[in-house]
DNA sequence: GGGCTTTTTGGTAGCGCTACCAAAAGCAAG
DNA sequence: CTTGCTTTTGGTAGCGCTACCAAAAAGCCC
């Protein structure tokens, strides 16, 4: 038994705040602390008679542990951080909800953070979530402050930077080639025989992955001969709306263009739905196609070609790797390219 | 001067763990610990000259608080877990987005969680997130398994509770009025002369909000004589496909309806675009309305009438709300009824 | 300048948990 | 029954920060 508590604590320190601690339990168990910390966290490491008396004690006092002081004694919270652009982007939020998924069955929990695009932000808040010593950290792009990848790199835990592959990384790297994405979707618009071909997006400024798929997509039109510099753009964020505006713009700019293709998929339904109203007819009148493959594609009128990146599996992939070198586990590689499929549809 | 460190502490405990506590700062700056502390968290209780000899000694050692230890001493966590049903459904998405922007924008981070509209996986969530001392909590809907009721009750900080409106709530309430929401949708039918209408859903099983609206929407009928138990439900997630299908089923079953009420508008974006696949006229051969106010609605032939909810205000609301309570303000009101808005489109 | 309040600063003692080590218990073999 | 091992349990000492109170400094009035 233990000696006759030296410090009788008084009152509380802290306002109401009543919960059941992890002495409570031990004292209910008849077991040391410790011992019940022990045979919540590494069961196997306790005799399977203290631990039901432990589990016990655990759900007839309704005991919650405090992740807060875990976290403190033991350096590390089971939280990631993961730190997109946008909320509003379906494309992130996909991602997020493979993360997600993975995590929580995993007994993580994700803390979100957006950017707004902004990289000062982006350091900002990565300091900031840095504070709750997470397990590990998921960010967006290869593209950080040197600040940011100075602190995460001495930060010695695990990090994922998805979206997008290349080098260098910080750590470990989840994504999509954006550059052959863009030249995949180039290279099938030749085939199919289209030779003035344009490159519309929408706040490419800040969008970079964007700019490299256009890259790309430069590059085969400029191999193969024909006009390639074709871009059209405005700075607003992507929408239905954005794409049917670019869209008009494009085709009052060069009504002689013969194909389109967007930035993405919710650019090309605005610019299918608009082209529907105006009775124009594609393919024949002109083609389209595009990225991301978002279920809208299939249903739309034509069906919309695209090159179709799997985002759900790009979180899910993301939170996989983190969590191999979580659990100690030989990370299979740093790097995993997600890949991208070409789905030829009717609107080519 | 602080005596001449009586604890050498020897070796750091934890690994490499080298961070720049606040004792370095405190050191660097010449001033006792408490004292940073201070002028981090309540600048205004610090002179000047030893907030501005701190704010040096912060940046030049690039200290960063320990969010944890923090959160551990003064029994609080600058977090808000944002508990909701499925991260696949924009709606929730786009409540989230509001409510991150908010709480981001005030210093509090989002700790996003997801039950899959199970309650005891929403039971033990919340008991596990209640374990980083958050300052608040954001959960969807006002059905909870009661030990969840009576942990958030007697947890003592703020709760609100999002989507929907009704009593009891646990502490606050952000939402809409869905059986109202509904009966306005019916009413509109009914009003532009309708008569044969159905309601189409799916996953109403689980999702008893939208149980709700068609239960609002079956009243309206009935008090005006006409067939008010139209349902065509399946039980698969809410998708452009399920909506293609559910449409064509009831179509099937009942060739004499001249309306549709669907349960939200990704359902009735895929029905209007399998209705233009098939040249079928709207709202002349059959009229169609819905329930979100999504954007891609108004790019659609014919525009979808809808009853518009402002969601991401919603969320936006809600994260006020808890900061109103976390700051101390009185809460102006602790329900607020965000209302819905009936657009009249081009498909009633 | 003395006595008073108000503001600014610091010392101490934990928050609730786990790393670390030491002690105790169990066990196999000699 | 002892030796030498492994397994199970417990004591101690913090993790890095802030609540609480006490002390010091600064105003302020007469």
């Amino acid at each position: 038994m233990a000696k006759e508590k030296p410090s009788p604590r008084g009152r509380r320190r802290h306002h109401g705040d009543n919960r059941v601690t992890i002495d409570d339990v031990a004292k209910e168990a008849g077991v040391a602390p410790i011992t019940v910390s022990r045979a919540l966290n590494t069961p196997d490491k306790v005799s399977s008679k203290l631990r039901a008396r432990v589990d016990q004690a655990v759900t007839s006092l309704g005991y919650v542990p405090n992740l807060i002081a875990g976290g403190l004694a033991s350096a590390g919270t089971r939280v990631i951080p993961v730190v997109v652009p946008s909320l509003s982007i379906l494309t992130f939020i996909e991602v997020v909800h493979g993360i997600q998924q993975t995590l929580e069955d995993a007994g993580y929990q994700v803390l979100l953070g957006s950017t707004d695009f902004d990289l000062d932000r982006e350091t900002s808040l990565i300091d900031s979530v840095l504070g709750y010593s997470p397990s590990g950290v998921i960010l967006t792009g290869l593209k950080h402050n040197d600040s940011t990848v100075q602190r995460l790199k001495t930060w010695g835990r695990p990090v994922v930077e998805i979206m997008e592959l290349g080098l260098p990384c910080i750590d470990m790297n989840v994504g999509v080639d954006n550059p052959r994405a863009g030249a995949c979707m180039a290279q099938h618009l030749l085939d199919r025989g289209y030779r003035r071909i344009a490159f519309l997006g929408v706040g490419m400024a800040r969008d970079y992955r964007a700019r490299q798929r256009f890259e790309g997509h430069r590059e085969v039109l400029a191999a193969a001969g024909v006009e390639s510099d074709l871009l059209f753009t405005s700075e607003e964020p992507s929408s239905y709306a954005a794409g049917r505006r670019v869209f008009l713009e494009a085709l009052a700019a060069r009504p002689d263009l013969d194909a389109l293709h967007f930035a993405n998929d919710n650019l090309a339904a605005g610019a299918i739905l608009e082209a529907n109203r105006q009775g124009i007819r594609m393919p024949d009148d002109i083609a389209m196609g595009s990225y991301l493959g978002l279920s809208l594609g299939e249903h739309l009128s034509p069906t919309l070609t695209t090159v179709s990146v799997p985002r759900f599996e790009m979180g899910v992939e993301a939170a996989k790797l983190l969590l191999e070198r979580l659990e100690g586990r030989p990370p299979s590689q740093p790097r995993i390219d997600i890949g991208y499929r070409l789905i030829a549809r009717e609107s080519t």
